[in-house]
DNA sequence: TGTACATCAGTGAACGCGCGTTCACTGATGTAC
DNA sequence: TGTACATCAGTGAACGCGCGTTCACTGATGTAC
């Protein structure tokens, strides 16, 4: 990509100059506002003021700038996981906030958390990319629990507690994000809602299932 | 509507007699396989036998359609609930089995679960049907709730843990319909992560809460 | 420093498609006499 | 019991629309000489 002269100029012209982060900058704020499905090319391409046509100089077509948006929200997630985790306070403390992030991620990101979660039933051939970011991301929590909770639990597989959480925070993110969580002044808040939620599910941690 | 003719006829002729129920079983079912973005009217009507416009007949429109299906989708879920609730067993094992009711109506009926949770951000109108739906079926899940525990929780609101189981199922459900879950012989069921996860919900609830 | 040229990011018109919806209509049904 | 008729659930053709994608093209850019 050619080298961008600086300035804070937004510029236009024949060459646009910056057309491809242009174009997944605007495919997240449509998703956002209307969804996976009411996303739209011709709408992208107008919001950033350039012909369709222009897209596939970049994407080879709409799934290919869904997976990138995806792609780019998957990393910004992970940064903001990472970095709650990486910060100061005790294991306990900074775990609560790796969960906060996660939480304020699908509030202040709903494209992109889209995009994560939507971008792909696809068909079954080797289908990695996907698998890897899960793994990474669940990682990720795993390591953060087994750092955070260096004792362990009790005769239950920390991989276990993990995917309780997670479900926890993803459920309280897409209830939130529906608008379906009731809120209001004297009501828990959705972060109320995961600490208490996560603390229980860690202190909670007992070998009480079937399998 | 015009009594029908008992018999398994599937009948066919100038006459559906039965299109409304048909176009909503249509509807129920390509939403299941392709999401409430890909279902289409025409879809419905061909596979009903029949010409898109006689939904008109039915139906105000695509929107109206969705909403009954919603509808039904939520009667349907309702009325599972509500009937593990009352089976037989100790006020924890009943409390549980409704729990597996959910993931398993989740699972079973894809496409009333989405049809329920996606049927509509809609405009800012008075739209009391959804609000009525949410605080049944909430309210539904405290009585449960105070009913299985009748001490109730030190100093935690019953509301708070039933939002918290709900959040805790929702997000189990739809990680697990996204298929997400990391599933195989020797993993956790979802109904495992459920079960041990509504106990430690359930027995966790302390005064930890910020507000 | 100036000019010819290759490169390639854009244009804009057009395409085929499937959608939701409308319309005037038609044919089956059940009822009144 | 038979016939005329009102009702209304269906038809099928058509509509306007917006979509994703293609194509031959054009104009700006940066480089080689």
């Amino acid at each position: 990509m050619r080298p961008w002269r600086s300035g804070p100029s937004d510029r236009r012209g024949y060459h646009h100059g910056n057309l491809k982060e242009a174009l997944i900058e605007a495919a997240r704020r449509f998703i956002a506002e209307r969804g996976i499905g009411g996303f739209t090319l011709v709408d992208a391409a107008r919001l950033v003021g350039v012909s369709p046509a222009a897209l596939y100089r970049h994407f080879r077509g709409r799934e290919a700038l869904l997976e990138e948006v995806a792609e780019r929200g998957f990393a910004e997630l992970a940064g903001r996981l990472a970095r709650a985790l990486r910060g100061p306070g005790t294991p306990l403390e900074r775990f609560t906030r790796m969960g906060e992030a996660y939480l304020t991620f699908a509030e202040e990101e709903p494209g992109y958390y889209a995009a994560i979660f939507e971008a792909r039933p696809a068909p079954p051939e080797g289908c990695p990319p996907q698998i890897t970011r899960d793994r990474d991301a669940f990682g990720l929590l795993v390591e953060a629990l087994r750092s955070t909770f260096p004792d362990g639990f009790p005769g239950v597989d920390p991989r276990f507690v993990a995917l309780e959480v997670w479900a926890l925070s993803h459920g309280i993110a897409t209830l939130s994000a529906a608008g379906r969580l009731p809120a209001g002044p004297g009501l828990p808040t959705k972060y109320d809602l995961l600490r208490a939620g996560v603390l229980a599910l860690v202190h909670g941690a007992r070998p009480t299932r079937a399998s």
